[in-house]
DNA sequence: CCCGCCTGTAACCGATTTATAACCGCGTCG
DNA sequence: CGACGCGGTTATAAATCGGTTACAGGCGGG
């Protein structure tokens, strides 16, 4: 589990990175924005702590950015007066905020959180009722049937709703974990891709048995 | 999802609960500490906020009670940005904590955060009598009947009314909640969608028995 | 270098949802 | 009485939504 740092603070950035490591996770540190933004791209961390004071490029623009591309799960720190720019980062789609000071305790129970809520924190076969998904090699089998192979973005769509199996998952959420905060007119996309994934596990797939419609909300995963 | 407000300030308590029955919850208001704390035995509220400086017993005194045998979200509230009032209000087990002034819009996102944090953020199925609406996927069950589906509309119409449940919300809150600020012109819209939502929810929708009308009021959900 | 698969852009259809606009009945009040 | 406000009902138009197909650019593997 790889999780990137950023923070101008030289001194907190080493006791994140030390805390997390100690605790499992691999640490990347970048000392300002423009640096995390590289990382980022560089690395594919599945967290990010972002300080929202950074020379280079501030948090929250950090945040706009990645978001534009990717669901990660993104952490905010901040300094106690800066209240603004907290909520516009939850706005702009970060997940959590913790502000200044802070126990390495409380920063790791967040995370480990933040990733728990993400589904991430198990990289192997994830499984609910007939439906087994195989992360590592972009397969699902469903009860008997063959494994189907499943592209990058199948992937992370069966993944949201196999974590929430059972309950229905919001167009925005899905939208958000497979896309990112892009324009948002990507419904489309969605419709796409649902189509697609129907045609590669349900039996009959103008009638789901398993990926199912609720409409107006979004959709969920049957599992008997 | 229920809120408990305690602060003495009579006109920021009735903006907190303005803005948080807006947001859809259900807001509980007590003007000090002791009204406070039996509010929370009465009750038994999903999140608590607290001034720290009220006339009968203080936040501080208050937060420790609850905390002595609840584990329920807590945010404090303190006009002094003093850095001890930060630190004993962690001490005492506060989860959040808030310098006035503050917008609205900051609470919300923070209380929401606080939410999430705690994994209430999706409170399951809300209920009161015989009502059982389900925000996730949009349907509400009456009784022991079939689920239904509803719009988005219908569903925050719902959602607001069930929140109140037994009380009349007038329809200028309504409007509010379900189109947010427009011409109000739309008195119109209102009673049909009411009328939509008789239709769905209602055994016979000319003697609605459970939406019922307060005439030059608003509406109100009968659950017995 | 070509071919296949994956992804994004676009358009179309039918159904549902929402907005606009009437008409009805009932009570109040000048 | 008759105009008015208010709530309920119906009809109809406009917007949105979900499903589906077609197609082109990108990218990697043979």
């Amino acid at each position: 589990m790889k999780v990137l740092i950023a923070d101008d603070d030289r001194d907190l950035l080493d006791l994140i990175a030390f805390t997390l490591s100690q605790a499992g996770f691999l640490a990347v540190k970048a000392a300002d924005g423009s640096a995390a933004l590289a990382l980022f791209a560089s690395e594919g961390p599945d967290l990010v702590v972002l300080d929202i004071n950074m020379p280079g490029a501030s948090g929250f623009k950090v945040c706009e950015t990645i978001r534009a591309h990717s669901g990660v799960p993104i952490m905010m720190l901040t300094a106690r007066n800066e209240e603004e720019d907290l909520v516009r980062s939850l706005e702009l789609g970060a997940d959590d905020y913790l502000t200044k000071p802070f126990s390495p305790r409380t920063l790791l129970a967040r995370i480990k959180a933040l990733l728990r809520r993400a589904g991430m924190e198990n990289s192997g076969p994830l499984a609910s009722g007939r439906v087994r998904l195989n992360v590592e090699d972009h397969t699902v089998q469903i009860g008997t049937e063959a494994a189907v192979r499943l592209t990058k973005l199948e992937l992370r769509l069966l993944q949201m709703l196999l974590v929430n199996a059972g309950r229905t998952v919001g167009s925005d959420r899905l939208l958000v974990h497979i896309w990112g905060h892009r324009n948002s007119g990507d419904r489309q996309l969605l419709k796409q891709l649902v189509h697609r994934l129907r045609q590669k596990i349900e039996k009959d797939p103008s009638l789901p048995q398993i990926l199912q419609t609720a409409t107006g909300a979004g959709y969920k995963l049957v599992v008997e």
